[in-house]
DNA sequence: GCGACAG
DNA sequence: ATCTTGTCGC
């Protein structure tokens, strides 16, 4: 799929979050225009040391859930973590990882916070504006926000609310399992972002499309990074 | 100044 | 995130 350069990576902290507070403005929500029929994940690795980063995407059929494509990509990081500014540091080798999925799926599914963000700004929301696809962020831990407690049934939910804004809801995705923290990237809203992430939860906490691409991409890692070619 | 702080 | 073994609870 087709991956717009809206700016460069390498900046400093200062300019990065310029770039943050002139892009959300490019942010929307609204309902999906389509059904559902393909779901992404999408998720970043880190070697120990040496600066490599590591990338996997995969896609599946939705709601079966069934593996159909697959993209993985190594490459060297050099912007630092910083809470606040981690698609600087992921969105790079995610961005090398999508160029090779042949079709744009229908959604994606990040591992980190969408609009749940200091500047509204998260990694799943910048995703969605460089790939110009619906994008939803499911966080395994919260950035920003307050909400009230929330029942330890699976399915309950939660508003997460910051500076008097919903940014997202906070997801029992399993009984007595910490929830996951859900907020729209781009071009979907939180209730659809909420219903697919608990369609795609097939017994784990998190989404089953993160959950692979996790598993996929620490896989790739310890292999080295080399790509199997046949 | 003191905590909080996606991955 | 990464480095690491077993262990307590649903």
């Amino acid at each position: 799929m087709k991956i717009r350069r809206l700016h460069p990576w390498n900046l400093s902290c200062k300019d990065a979050i310029a770039v943050q507070r002139r892009l959300c403005g490019q942010v929307w929500q609204a309902p999906l225009k389509k059904p559902v029929r393909t779901i992404a994940g999408a998720d970043v690795s880190y070697a120990k040391e040496g600066g490599k980063v590591y990338a996997a995407v995969l896609v599946f059929s939705f709601p079966d859930l069934v593996l159909t494509d697959e993209a993985l990509a190594a490459d060297t990081v050099e912007f630092p973590y910083v809470p606040g500014l981690l698609s600087f540091r992921e969105a790079p080798v995610l961005a090398k990882a999508l160029r090779k999925i042949p079709r744009k799926p229908d959604v994606i599914i990040f591992d980190g916070q969408g609009t749940a963000h200091p500047r509204g700004m998260g990694l799943a929301c910048h995703m969605g504006l460089i790939t110009e696809c619906p994008s939803i962020g499911c966080a395994k831990t919260r950035l920003v926000g307050i909400h009230p407690r929330l029942p330890e049934t699976r399915g309950s939910t939660v508003l997460l609310t910051d500076q008097g804004r919903v940014v997202g809801g906070v997801v029992r995705t399993r009984d007595h399992v910490k929830p996951v923290f859900v907020s729209p990237g781009h071009a979907i809203t939180l209730e659809e972002s909420i219903r697919l992430v608990l369609g795609c939860c097939k017994g784990y906490k998190l989404p089953e499309p993160t959950r692979q691409a996790h598993i996929a991409v620490n896989r790739f890692r310890l292999e080295g990074g080399r790509l199997a070619h046949c």
